[in-house]
This record gives structure tokens, sequence and C-alpha cells, in this order.
DNA sequence: ATTACCATACTTGTATACAAGTAGACGGAG
DNA sequence: CTCCGTCTACTTGTATACAAGTATGGTAAT
């Protein structure tokens, strides 16, 4: 479930696209499901102004269609995630040689801050705190290098993770707590590979965390770039 | 100026955008200027719905920041402009390095295409037919490889190029008329290097082509590929 | 039974109305 | 002169109203 907090602060609009955002991710709406702006206003109880907001917003994250008559669910399919894993790797890489050519100390401490938060979430059972201290956690890498393109792509994706990573991070919370341990661990080698400006390593260990949470490595743009490291 | 056709079977909300678009970029509105809602519906003489469209829409492209009161125009710095040419440079590396596994074949007959339609551009000093059919070009070989988010990425930043194509292409219409020949050279030889697999071909070719447009090659970019290719 | 047509109800896009909140100017008190 | 408060005009966010167009279902004619 998305914690209030994440509500505040956000127009009517805004809320209703995180709601439904959650509600495609984890699909409890089906894909190809279609919704028009007034029935989706009286669901929420608002007029249509804040709705249509909503579905531009997830119409720009590709999950639903706008269409002559109405919104059309798109979900996320496996190869959906992927491709935003590639998108994240194309990110974090770009982001990794820009700041191997700065000071990284600023950084670095920033993420072992990071990592703290996450520690402290797992230590009080908060998914959704985890969730994104971890997103913030990758986020600090990306901002550190100041493109404002590239922070604009992440901006567009984030949301998105930010649902999976906690839907993702509920299920461990719960079944698979030990987990963690392994995650804080790979969170560490990550920031030193940053302190060491070891690209080698920092692909591998970013191909590991995306794993952990996708599950499987993306194959064709590990090949696509390994011979390149 | 933007033709027309361009304004075809847009909602009134994007035309508004494409227009203020067009200003903020050819600087006829100064970096740093406020416009409210309200000014904005009495200038297009609409109503503020269309205008808050518009301005969510270049919100989203950074050539606006929305604030409390009134958007903030942000005109595009050379930085800006480097910046959406790394995004380029990402976008159509991954691009080629996805094809290279795929038969390029039809690829490559569309490029021709676009090719061919870019010179009867030029035969009939169209500009900004021109600078559209540049812009399809690579969008072919984009598209070509199906990626949903790289394809969101492109068409983020496709509108602000198409300006940059073809206020660039105006002037050169009108002073450089012989560039063009370099233009279609470049591109013919963009296209054997994707018949012929080349990568370190396709991305010299890919950094004079920007060059051509932005005047200075992207040396930051070029230099943490380059030692890779 | 099938096909053509029309009425109806619902769709989005745009315009207008209303509410809450803020900047900024003006004026009065110290 | 300076500082503080109030008042006004303007801001955005949301709700409602209106217009144009479309899918759908039913009906009538063949």
């Amino acid at each position: 479930m998305i914690p209030k907090q994440w509500m505040d602060q956000l127009s009517t609009g805004e809320q209703i696209a995180l709601d439904l955002r959650y509600k495609i991710i984890s699909n409890q709406i089906k894909d190809g499901e279609k919704l028009s702006e007034n029935t989706l206003a009286q669901m929420y109880e608002v007029s249509r102004s804040p709705v249509r907001d909503a579905l531009k917003i997830l119409s720009n994250d590709k999950l639903i269609r706008l269409e002559r008559m109405g919104a059309v669910i798109m979900a996320l399919s496996e190869n959906d995630i992927k491709e935003l894993y590639d998108m994240r790797l194309m990110i974090e890489s770009f982001s990794f040689e820009r700041m191997s050519k700065k000071d990284v100390s600023k950084v670095v401490l920033e993420l072992h801050k990071k990592l703290e938060m996450m520690k402290v979430a797992v230590k009080f059972d908060d998914a959704a705190e985890f969730a994104l201290q971890d997103i913030l956690f990758h986020q600090t890498m990306i901002e550190s290098i100041h493109h404002k393109q590239l922070e604009k792509l992440w901006i567009s994706i984030k949301p998105t993770m930010l649902i999976l990573n906690l839907i993702s991070m509920e299920k461990r919370m719960k079944f698979n707590k030990d987990d963690f341990e392994r995650i804080f661990k790979n969170h560490h080698e990550y920031i030193l590979t940053v302190e060491q400006r070891d690209r080698k390593g920092y692909k591998e260990v970013l191909h590991m965390n995306f794993g952990d949470v996708h599950e499987e490595i993306d194959d064709l743009f590990y090949s696509q770039t390994k011979e390149e490291i």
C-alpha cells in the first residue's frame, strides 16, 4: 500500500495518478481495461479536471493509452520492465562516467547516509521507506552530475521504479527478510566502485542490483556493453 | 516560422505549446520572463484550459518552470543544447547496438527513402520539410528496435530537436545552401555504417552530424565513449 | 434474418465559475 | 524613516457548463 506521506503536497490529480499507478503496476487494474474520465471522476469523487491531469501523467508514463473513447490500461509486461532497467543502466552508466571526472567524496558521503537510512527502514520493517531510500540512493548519484536532461529522464521513470521497488520490497519484507543483507552489501560495493572509479566493478554491481529486483539480468544490454568496459 | 501543416490535428493546447516552444527556442521570449495562465489565455484568445495543457507540456520539456505565480521561461543555454545532444548520442548509440543484432535491410531502405525526401525538400527550398525529414530519418532508426522506453525518451526530446533543426536549417537555407551537400553525404555515410554494422564509423558520423547542427562536438561524451569503441 | 439508418447516451475538448491562497502596495503607527 | 498590518488584485487548483463528435442499440424496411 502507498503510504499517506507520499500523497502530501501533491495535487489531487497527482494523487490520483499515484494511486492508479500503484493499481496498474500491482495488477489490481487489468491490462486493456478502459476507463473514462467521468468514471474515474466518480470513483475518486472529484471533478474531471484533476482526473484529466492524472491521465496525462500516466499517459506520459505509458501506463495508459489515451484513445478517442477512454483511457486504456497498459500493464507492465516482463519486457516493459526489462526496458525500464535498460534505461536505468543507461542513466547510471552515464552518471558514473561523468562522476568519475569529478571529486566524488561528497557524493560518497551522501550515499553512505542513504544506505544507513535503508538499514533503519529495514530495522523498522518499513518497506515503503526502504523502497524510497533505495531510489534516493540512486538518485543521489544521478543528481551529482547536474545534467538536466538526464535528470529529466530519471524523473520520468522514477515514479514507476518507485512503485516497482515498493511492491518488490513489500514481498521481500514478508517472505525474504534475510535478502536485505545482500542488498546492503551490494550497495556498499556500489559505493566502493564509485569511490575507486572502478568502471568494471560498477557495471557488475549495477547488473547484480537490478537482478535483485528484476530477477534476471538484462543480457542484451550487458552483452552490448561488457566488451567495451 | 512554423508551417501550418504541423498544427493540423493538434489540440489547441498542443498548438499553443508548439508556438511557445518556437518562440522560446528562437529567443523571441526572453529567459526568465514570467507568463501567467490568464495572460497567455488572452494572448491566444482561448480559455485557460488549453493554456494549462500547453504549460504542462512545456514544463515537461523543461522550457518553462511552473512556479507558484506563473510560468518562468527557461531558455536553452549552450549547455542545454549540449545535453540534448548527449541524449541523442545515448539514444542512437543504443539503437545502433540493438539494430546490429537484427536484419537491417528494411531499415536501410526506409533510411534511403527519408534521405531522398530530404533532397527534395532542399530542391524546393523547404527548410521546414527538410528539418522534419531529417528528424524522421533518425526516428526511423530509433523506432526500428521497438523499444518503448527508448522511444518515449526520443519523443520527449523530439519536439525541441525539431525546432532546433528548423531554426538551424532556415539559416542554412538562406546563407549556406551548399552545406546541404555535406549533410547528404553525411547521412549517406550514416546509412552505410548501419548497413555494415560499423560501430566505429557510426559513432564518428554521429558526432559529425551533430556537429553540423550544433557547431561543436560534445567532447565530454566523445571522450567517455571513444576508448570503448 | 439481415441490413441500413437514426436516436440516444456517452465521449472528449474547451470555456467559464468558484474557492483558497499569495504577492505587493498602501497606509498608519512607532 | 522604518516597520507592521491590512486590503486588493491576481495567482493557481478544482468544479461545472457547454459544444462537437462518436459508438451503440434499436427499429424499420427489404
